[in-house]
DNA sequence: ATACGTGCAAAGTATTTGCAAACGG
DNA sequence: CCGTTTGCAAATACTTTGCACGTAT
């Protein structure tokens, strides 16, 4: 399995497996296929999107082992949950460095796009010190109208 | 001169009536039960939590009758839906003025704290306007630790 | 070989919907 | 009065769990 258009972060695969070998889990069949496909998805993606993707590469994975893999790679720190407020949990990488995103959600028709903002990471930071609040993670959601509908 | 201090958004209740009312929707029991209840909430609650405050009153509503008033005020955005990453939606009237905040969410014991924070309302609105993307609402959360926990 | 990992199906929660009775205007 | 609203219960949607078999180490 390999990246394809724009460059993801590749490496993040390889970290994550190689944390839960550190754990002493095993790298077999289903996790490994999960965590290859979240390390290729531009952006967050539900346990169904996650499960229809494998199987659709011809993966022959249960939704039980989606699952089971996400809460692992979500209790390690690997993999940020995010719910977009459609009652779907999506969840992507961890980013530390420069794919780190937030996102924009369509209430019109449901798209979602990432966004990075500089400004805003260092003002969640600042507010995270003023409330002297020791912030593992955080997640912005903005809801507006992408364009996708005429007028009114 | 809106509310100010400790003070809920008294107002907020009969403005939401109103609204409904312009829209020619009745004003009776559950309903206005579950409204009056939000408006009396200093944070978001869940379905489950609205449906048991208000029968804990004496109130005898339905859990259905519940979602289906939240449905309606979040429609006329008069309501905010917000998901703090347990799976559980909850909702809080959208304070347009002072009463408005985001939440920090203890990834140990789950508890959950309002916070403002007028810097990061400047940088939401400074992305949002970059971005060139019509924002009608905005959602923070932030993860991380409440001292509840000794220290790992 | 053995303990961990996996898929399937059944079980659990959170939320939605169908419907007859209750109710507001 | 008549159409809306409500409560109950059944249905759904998403997620978790039980279990026997598969597999990495």
């Amino acid at each position: 399995m390999e990246a394809h258009g724009h460059e993801h972060d590749t490496g993040w695969s390889a970290r994550a497996l190689a944390s839960l070998q550190a754990q002493g889990l095993r790298n077999g069949g289903a996790r490994r296929t999960v965590i290859e496909h979240l390390g290729a998805q531009p952006c967050c993606r539900s346990a169904q999107e996650i499960y229809d993707g494998i199987r659709a590469d011809g993966g022959r994975i249960g939704i039980a082992s989606v699952y089971r893999t996400l809460d692992q790679l979500v209790e390690l720190r690997l993999l940020q949950r995010v719910e977009l407020g459609d009652g779907i949990a999506r969840f992507e990488p961890s980013h530390t460095g420069g794919e780190h995103h937030h996102h924009l959600v369509c209430d019109d028709c449901g798209k979602v796009e990432p966004f990075f903002d500089s400004g805003l990471e260092q003002a969640l930071e600042q507010a995270a010190t003023r409330l002297h609040y020791g912030m593992r993670a955080h997640e912005v959601v903005l809801h507006g109208h992408c364009g996708c509908r005429p007028a009114g």
